[in-house]
RNA sequence: GGGCCGUUAGCUCAGCUGGUAGAGCAGCUGACUCUUAAUCAGCGGGUCGCAGGUUCGAAUCCUGCACGGCUCACCA
């Protein structure tokens, strides 16, 4: 931390001054009777003439952000939770106290007040203070008025400080919240229950994904932060659940960018006795839903789009997206002709890579970042998703769907495999990959198998990043902008 | 991990082909009872990210490192 400078200095001394005055700087609890919006809300209609005849007076707690001296008064704005209001001191009516707001408040002071509300002669709602008590005296200046924080590092570090000063910052995790408290409701509604499985895993499972280690001493084994909560979810519909979700965060030990926070929240959602035609309607309901309630609208913009989130949305096969964008077909159920075509096409592939995985690469490259207005992509190479359920009329394909937003998957779901033998032998085969070298493919999880031999009822289940979600409708260009302390290095 | 860019006062930023650091805001002192970027007069404030190197002389040029941003790779 940096050393105490000569502003901080100047600030402990006004302290100081305070005890001497038999005022504690850091007070107690303050019931305020009003906020900053409400009283501009309620009173917004009121002239300047009916405020001096009613004579209405009210109570504040907040921040002073700016503060201007006129000798014998001074004006002031202070901000709480909700905005903020000018307030008036006037040395007429504070006598001795309004020196302590001429020589010892400083902006970023918190202070309680009462006070009469009034009209200046440019119409702004103002409190006239008749008294206030420090609460907290604030050692370390703000950011200047005009530019405020800008240094992205700092915002990040110490949001605290970007939260005072921006609003549009405090806005946007205020739109977090409602929209998480949206699916909530919405899930609610519809039968769900909100459950919490494990975060601490032994078998890190239900995504391909590197795992972050730790280690419990008194059980004396490893464990992985969860990966995805998916395998608890579904031994709950073993259990007898039939609609269960989670909404929490998950943790993948990789890279960090504009798109991936270490830690980032992720909703699951489990149904019995449905499949993933009925997760696709249930989706176009639901994000639909969110986005009229946080936004009021069905049209957002995102960037440089407009994205119509009025549903239906397009359904379209993984291969055919392949096709309409020039891709051959014959690649499809030829592995070294689809090797072939990517690296003529220059996509990087590496010899570990199953068929699935080389078209999951071309579509990656060819189509996803066409994929602007809501769109499911479904029927994914089986390959590609060891954990649903084959298509009946094509068991090289499942029926999974991934739907994209602004070239975003934004959620990803799929008819969950309930065959305890035929999921053995998926786990095989990733138990196989890890060893030929991929980091990222399954581990066998005897118990999630035992689990599916008592019988697991056929459903569907669904993943949300909500992150991204929040990227989307609060047109954010980066996950740091919708997660309040995003992981950065340590200072120094 | 690679490439490009950035890091100068509390904050926002200038600082040219190298000559030894500036502004605005914030702060301090004073004046001022309707200001809102208040105004006016005066004053203080710097490890120029860190460490080396080149040079008579480095904020400036070179090298390395740290942190951050964008981007590519990997992923959600």
């Amino acid at each position: 931390m940096d050393e105490i400078n000569e502003l901080i200095e100047q600030r402990i001394k006004k302290l100081e001054e305070l005890r001497q005055n038999g005022i504690e700087p850091f007070g107690g609890a303050f019931y305020a009777e009003n906020h900053a919006n409400d009283l501009h809300n309620e009173y917004s209609s009121m002239t300047k003439e009916s405020l001096e005849e009613n004579k209405i007076t009210c109570s504040l707690a907040g921040r002073i952000i700016a503060l201007r001296d006129f000798g014998k008064a001074a004006f002031a704005h202070i901000q709480d939770t909700t905005g903020k209001i000018q307030l008036y001191f006037r040395k007429d009516l504070l006598g001795e106290k309004y020196s302590f707001v001429k020589k010892l408040l400083d902006i970023g002071d918190i202070i309680g007040l009462t006070g009469r509300l009034f009209r200046t002669k440019t119409n702004e709602l103002t409190v006239e203070v008749n008294d206030f008590v420090f609460l907290t005296k604030s050692l370390r200046p703000l950011p200047e008025k005009w530019h405020g924080l800008k240094d992205i590092e700092t915002r990040y570090r110490q949001r605290y400080v970007d939260l005072i000063v921006n609003p549009e910052v405090k806005q946007a995790f205020i739109k977090r919240s409602m929209i998480i408290k949206a699916i909530r409701d919405f899930l609610e509604s519809k039968g769900f229950i909100e459950v919490e499985t494990p975060m601490m895993q032994p078998i890190p499972g239900g995504a391909t994904a590197k795992p972050f280690k730790t280690h419990h001493n008194a059980l004396n084994i490893d464990l992985y932060l969860r990966i995805a909560p998916e395998l608890y979810l579904k031994r709950l519909l073993v259990g007898g659940y039939e609609r269960v979700y989670e909404l929490n965060r998950n943790f993948r030990n990789e890279g960090i960018s504009t798109k991936h926070n270490p830690e980032f929240s992720m909703l699951e959602f489990y149904i019995a006795y449905r499949d993933y035609n009925f997760l696709m309607s249930f989706t176009e309901e639901l994000i639909p839903y969110v986005a009229e309630k946080t936004l009021g609208t069905l049209k957002i913009q995102y960037g440089d789009d407009i994205i119509d989130l009025t549903p239906p949305w397009q359904r379209l096969p993984m291969l055919e997206a392949l096709e309409s964008k020039g891709v051959p077909s014959e690649i499809f159920n030829d592995y070294e002709k689809a090797r072939a075509w990517a690296i003529e096409h220059r996509i990087e592939i590496n010899k570990n890579m199953s068929h699935g995985k080389v078209l999951d690469e071309i579509f990656k490259e060819m189509v996803e970042p066409f994929l602007i207005q809501p769109t499911f992509i479904i029927d994914h190479p089986v390959e590609l998703s060891p954990l649903a359920k084959r298509k009946s009329d094509n068991p090289s394909l499942v029926e999974r769907f991934e739907l994209f937003i602004s070239a975003r998957e934004i959620a990803n779901a799929f008819s969950e495999l309930n065959d305890p033998m035929d999921q053995r032998q998926r786990f095989q085969k990733q138990v196989e990959a890890k060893a030929q070298g991929d980091e990222e493919a399954h581990w066998m999880d005897e118990d999630f198998v035992r689990a599916l031999e008592y019988g697991m009822p056929p459903a569907a289940g669904e993943g949300i990043g909500i992150d991204r979600l929040v990227m989307l409708l609060t047109n954010s260009q980066s996950i740091r902008d919708v997660i309040l302390f995003p992981q950065l290095k340590p200072e120094q």
